[in-house]
Formats: C-alpha cells, structure tokens, sequence
DNA sequence: GTCTATATACTGATAGAC
DNA sequence: GTCTATCAGTATATAGAC
C-alpha cells in the first residue's frame, strides 16, 4: 500500500481508539512506518490527515450498511439481523466514537461525513420500515422516523453501556429488547 | 468553595467537555482559579482528580436518577416522563462520555463508578417496569431486563445523534420512538 | 496552603539536505 | 519522496521558598 493510505489507515484507527485530541502526528507516522517528513509531504497537517481519515470511515461504514440492508427478509427480520450482526462490540463505533471530540462537532468540514453517515442510515431504516408497512407485515400507524431514530440510537447506546461494564452484555440487551418491542408490531 | 472543592468542579466540566487526555492539569488549575502548587498540594496528579471527579459525576447522576424515578404515574409514563426530561443534550452525557476515554475504560478504579452509575440506573427502570407488570399496566411478557437496558441505550445513542447531526432532532425522535413502542404494550 | 522556579518529555510543525 | 535537524509551546510534574 501507498504511504499516503498507510497514513490515512493509521489515523482512522487512532481516531477510533483514542479520538481527535489523543492523536499525535508521531503516533501516526509510526503506526505506518512513515516517517516525519513524508507525512507532512503528503499532507499538511494533523487537520488535513483527520478531515481524509474520518471521511473515508464514513464510507467505509455506509457501504457497509448499505451492503447489509440489501438483504432478503421481512422489515423487522432484517433490522433485527442489523441490530445482531457480528460487531467488535466493546471497540465500539468508529464513527460514533468522534461525536464525543469538541474539535470535529465544532467543525462544520470534520463534522459533516460524521452527521451524513448517520443521517443515511436513519434514511435507510425508514425504507426498511416504510416497506414493511406497504406490504402489510408491520402496524400502518408506526412512525418510521422515530422508529429507525430509535434503532441507531440502540446500536450507539449499546456501544456506550458495553465499554461502560466492560462487556458485550448489556448491548445484546437493549438490541433484543428493540428487537422485541418492534416485532410486537408486526401484523400476524 | 474550598480550593479542594473548585478543583473537582473544573474537573468534572473538563472531563465532560474534552475527556480525560483533553483535560491539562493546567486548565484545571485555570478553571479552578488555583495555581500549580496549589492543585498537587491536594491531589497527587491528574489521575487522582480524575478519580474524585468521575466518583463526583457519578453520584450525581445517580441522585438525580434516583428523584426522577420517585415521581408518580404509571410505568410508561415515568419512563417517558425520564426520556423527555430537560436536558441538555448537545453537551452530552457526563457519564457517558467518560466510556470514550480509553484511559477510563482500561483502568478498572476509574471505569468502576461509570459502570456503577449504569447498572443502577438499568436497575431502577427493571423495579419501574415489573411493577407496572405487577400492577396489570405492562404486558407480563415484556423481558424488563432487555427493555431496560433499551431505554438506558436509546438515552445515550440519542446524545451520540444529536452531536453528530448538531441538532436535539434526533434525540427526541429516538425517545419518542421508544415511547410509543412501549406504550404499545400497554394493558388497556 | 500557595507561590515561583526548574525539568523532562511530547506536540505539531518548518527547513533544508539528499 | 524521504530524512534529519531544529523549534516554540504544552503536558505533567518536582523542589523549595514563603
């Protein structure tokens, strides 16, 4: 792989470990074995670095959702398998993680693939929802915007409750207690 | 205040806003309006202020729990009641927030109260939700273990969506979301 | 209890040789 | 493109005077 992916690798990861202020251009030049003068060849700072790493996390998961969603299944079989799917629970959300850094909420540019990645996929869980309802499988008079809104906010705050009690549990909780107020709603 | 007391304060709002590698034993002493000498003459270093103050912040939030859930109403209605409560939301969780910090999380004494503060809280909902189950209000069949742990979720996934979007939308739309998918299993 | 002085390491970057 | 040298500023203290 290129220097400059190497690089741009190596900051995505660090972003999600350790967040925007927990990461140094030292600590990222050696996790890609790149030295001081090739990264700032190769970009102009630690600003730049982060805008290309946290735009390409945002979407490396949309594709990621987006892959999961195309699969067969009822609306609530397939949210249900979202909210099970196979995570590094307790690493928790690459993208979540930076909505607890000031300095990318506070910037509109770092900011926006974060906002957007979230925002698509609310938008995805609505179509989900939306023709589940057409097909006559889930209740006509659940709103989906609040619903999908629920279903994310589940995933994130699962991430959160996992890292707090330092294990998966309580995050496999809140999704099958999702999972089974949703198929409540489903029309028999 | 005392100085003791001024340095657990700014420490506690440090810790909220920028997390523990964010937070400069000079901003605390800054914050606090003590100098250097002064804040070591207390606390032995950074690690020993952040203990104090995350023991602080979680007793806090869990006394504040502990008033909300000895209000009145049904079961549903106290737990819309504690989704809907004023908050504010764009500043996040302060406990929460500490589950990023991977300091926090990898050290057990300082991951303790954070985890602490969120088993009682998924505790307390358990006692609201069997007792509406109890009282003929709840559905007898709903697991009160997972839904709690769905509330608690939904609670903080909302704070990860709102800073993401920038806006208190998507919190409330995830609360009410859950709100009506509660309500839905409600006895008439 | 609080202050100032001092110290080592790291942060985030620039300059210029190769 | 990559390397080494250098730099001002910050992080996180310790020492000792007052």
């Amino acid at each position: 792989m290129s220097t400059p992916e190497r690089l741009i690798e190596s900051t995505q990861e660090l972003l999600w470990e350790r967040g925007y202020v927990g990461t140094s251009p030292k600590a990222i030049q050696q996790r890609a074995g790149a030295g001081q003068g090739s990264m700032y060849h190769h970009f102009k700072g630690k600003p730049e670095l982060a805008l290309a790493a946290i735009r390409r996390s945002a979407e490396q998961r949309t594709a990621l959702a987006e892959e999961q969603f195309s699969a067969p299944g009822t609306a609530v079989e397939r949210i249900a398998d979202y909210l099970r799917r196979e995570r590094d629970i307790l690493r928790g959300c690459p993208i979540g993680r930076l909505t607890q850094d000031p300095e990318v909420v506070a910037d509109p540019v770092l900011r926006q693939p974060v906002a957007e990645t979230f925002e698509h996929l609310r938008g995805r869980l609505v179509a989900v929802l939306t023709e589940g309802q057409a097909l006559g499988e889930l209740d006509p008079t659940l709103d989906v915007v609040n619903t999908a809104a629920m279903v994310v906010a589940v995933l994130q705050g699962g991430y959160v409750l996992a890292r707090a009690a330092g294990s998966t549990e309580p995050f496999q909780q809140a999704a099958e207690g999702a999972i089974a107020l949703l198929a409540a709603r489903q029309l028999t």
